[in-house]
DNA sequence: GTCTATACGACGATAGAC
DNA sequence: GTCTATCGTCGTATAGAC
């Protein structure tokens, strides 16, 4: 049994970078074996299930890290606008200034599989239930914490469209600094 | 000379209608054949640069439109929120209530090609341009209304992301609705 | 578990008849 | 201008040695 020469998390990251980076259907194999930095049937040995599966896993690793890392100052008992303060802070680090795309966007076109589209649905709605759940903390009731979170997850989404196309990050900034105002109201 | 079977202007527009949907690099030329109803050396023949040609002009007729039609009422001399109030109906119709993707996004993953790039990037200035001057309009700075241009082009592009991979157009809807408290000014 | 080599279908694109 | 037929390449995926 040769040594594995790149850990499965390490793999996950790097197909996780590239999908966002390119998309699920331009990410092509070769392009993998040289992002993951192995040769195209080692990859096969992991994910058996090809493409969409490694779509699958990146989606829901994604999903998972994404709660846990970024959203998690957010179950923690500070006040509310410096855990919204320091969510803030983690996606600034996670979409890299607004340099990076969000999965959510560039994996939910062509068709990445049935199994991914779910982990994508479900990644997001866990992102809204848990910017929601603060706005309740602060008042609001369930509709109206609903909005909000949607309004805050949209704003941050288009900000990183609109890096992507015109190159301009301002907004994506903006739509961070906005955080607090959106989640506990006007 | 053959008659044609398909006009010029319901060529671009299926095309459209399908990068829309797709995306780019999705959008097989079977695919294409079949949207626009003709063979694909058919296609060929209309756009010799083949598909990165009729990305680019996919894009360019995209702008032209939007800024045209959809843009249209804020360059008349009605009071500023009943422009704006226009302009929000044409944007639902526009993306069918948030059923439909924006090019912006759907067109700016992979490789279209420069010109492509570079037809998206103006199409949305313009559209922001537009945005920021109705803003003007209303009494703010140019660094403000540019500022407030963006928040509602972000507002509308990321609930259409949401869209597509929740399936709940509300938060498009709403992104609407604010429409005129973001541009005028909260 | 990784590799080289290869199968083979789908892809974008072209040739040439009508 | 449209079509049928076809080209070469690149795509995903496998086989089998080490």
């Amino acid at each position: 049994m040769a040594p594995r020469l790149v850990s499965s998390d390490e793999l996950i990251d790097r197909l996780t970078m590239l999908f966002r980076r390119v998309g699920y259907e331009a990410a092509s194999l070769v392009e993998i074996a040289a992002a993951t930095g192995l040769q195209k049937s080692s990859i096969y040995h992991r994910f058996p299930g090809g493409k969409e599966q490694m779509a699958q896993e990146v989606a829901e690793a994604s999903g998972r890290r994404f709660s846990e890392h970024v959203l998690a100052p957010l179950r923690s008992n500070a006040p509310v606008d410096e855990r919204i303060g320091a969510v803030a802070r983690n996606l600034d680090l996670f979409y890299e200034a607004g340099a990076r795309s969000c999965l959510l966007d560039t994996m939910s076109l062509g068709d990445p599989g049935a199994g991914t589209t779910e982990a994508l649905a479900a990644a997001a709605s866990a992102w809204i239930r848990a910017f929601a759940t603060v706005a309740r903390e602060a008042g609001a009731t369930s509709t109206v914490a609903l909005a909000r979170a949607q309004e805050a997850v949209a704003g941050i989404e288009g900000a990183l469209v609109l890096a992507r196309v015109t190159g301009d990050k301002r907004p994506f900034a903006r739509a961070l600094k906005r955080l607090p105002e959106i989640l506990l109201g006007h």
